[in-house]
DNA sequence: GATGAATGAGCTTTCATTCAT
DNA sequence: GATGAATGAAAGCTCATTCAT
């Protein structure tokens, strides 16, 4: 990976969580990563492979975020990470949650980023806490993670997102 | 408003919402609409033009979704019918509200629905219920409103959608 | 078809046979025939369906051709009619079978007009006029056809036609 | 010549042949023949350059094909040979050959091949012989070279070529 | 000699938009 | 009101060619 591939990722990845990657053209990009605009072509073979090219390298990024889990074995503890997630992105990951979404409402083939594994271990958790209906919590869990997402993801606006995050906790006994 | 006219507005919404608003070209919507092109630009101007006489049409039914709410005094109540405002959006609604989320994530400019009349009549309710921070809650109530519309919108699987509901509801003791 | 849509279709017949399929881009195509090149695109779907409208119109003129050889039934006249095809080429035609020669070389897939037809007709002619071999005959003919279309339609120095095409009649004895 | 570059020759000949100069990209040509791109244009300067070392390493092929023609004095065997010239083009010299054609028609300048040499050659013989008109017997003759050469180029199925040649060879009385 | 990253011009194609009918 | 031919700008992409290593 050489260092003007790299550009290109980074400055595509900017590109389209701002303006949507049908709104980006590749001409836009080749200017603001200071290339040549066949060397997107070049490097990524075409428009698409250069989005799979970023979301396969976010796909560590997101990896990473799940990896801890999956040692985990106390239920509170597994659903407090879980619920922080939302709530710890930070800069530079911004970007890229921001793009994972946009391609979601955009585009249903680009559902990259699967969090069964982790709604599967919160339901695991939901269970040994003895909710009533661990299956309905896990959706409304989702619901929360979607909101948080979008309302961090989107919002300008600051708000106090450790009180927010400790009010969700305490909901659910956690904090 | 033509019987043409109407077709031409249903069609891109539906076209706007599934594959985007830059997704979709005018082209695209007058053969699935079954007009010629020129006839869009005749009526709306522009492909903008067509887009916001889409959502002026969805307006009228964003608003009686919110109408309700304002003579409602009982906190409760009125906690109770915002929640319920996403678990109730049917068929002929469901593409209209995709394409308010699409344009979300897209294009910041188009935030055309507010919901700021909801979320202060639900900071009254909070208050009036005793909540230590009023504030805090409508945050996490408005992220519970955008994550369940994301779940209902994106999601194909079925799951109970009542059950979901109440579950919530308990949560803040409104069942 | 439109009066530029016509003279599309006759520009890119003469820049086609001229320079190739591949050497000639649309829009230089477009400026010879004072048209915008996105209409060549509106027309045609793409350049290769702008040589396949120039192959179909120039079908019509090939089974023009060979149309007279279907009634007739006398060897010599079916042999002498035959021979003559390509010493007859006019200067409309000379572009269209020089496009399709050009094509027969380039890509295999285009060898668009078939001459069974008229080979069958000529292995009759053969056999009835006592030829040992018709087969074999066939085949010279072929080459004759073959080649006689080569000299002529690459050739720009003059040389006499008709002598030749007398010459080549004496040989089989049809002058 | 090293390896590399005669593989790079051998190649580009290979496809030229087969889907044309224009057709062919350099960058094809690099992968085929297992070399980088940039090789091509150190030994060759450019596409152009490439094209002419091909033809120049055909043209001894070429004047090998003719040398034997200088020497010969008996009009029937001039002839004999200049006829079987086509019928015995083998696998090697078959993509040179087609090349030479593909060229003939695709590009004017590319008339690399002169066969004057040949031709004047056999004029004398047809005097000798007694022809009548021997000018218009050479044309005859060229016209059977480059039909003989036309379709056994490009003519995939196959037919008995010794029992062709001798049919032709009959008819001037030269078996 | 050999590589492959990089370029920029030019290619095919798409698209919103205009306009005569 | 409605059509569809036509446009021109801009999009995605290809390609011959250069150059540092």
């Amino acid at each position: 990976m050489t260092e003007k591939q790299q550009k290109i990722l980074t400055t595509a990845l900017e590109l389209f969580a701002e303006e949507g990657f049908q709104g980006t053209s590749t001409n836009k990009i080749a200017k603001a990563a200071g290339v040549s605009e066949g060397l997107i072509f070049r490097h990524f073979k075409n428009k698409e492979g250069l989005l799979n090219a970023i979301l396969e390298q976010g796909q560590e990024l997101a990896v990473a975020y799940f990896a801890p889990l999956a040692e985990m074995t106390d239920p509170k503890a597994i659903l407090s990470t879980i619920i922080s997630i939302p709530f710890h992105i930070n800069e530079t990951e911004h970007k890229f949650w921001r793009l994972i979404y946009t391609l979601k409402w955009q585009q249903q083939k680009y559902n990259s980023i699967s969090f069964d594994f982790m709604l599967e271990k919160a339901a695991q958790a939901f269970k040994e806490l003895g909710y009533s209906d661990p299956k309905a919590e896990v959706v409304i869990l989702e619901m929360i993670l979607d909101g948080a997402a979008t309302v961090i993801l989107l919002k300008d606006q600051q708000y106090d997102k450790l009180k927010t995050l400790n009010a969700i906790k305490n909901k659910y006994n956690l904090a």
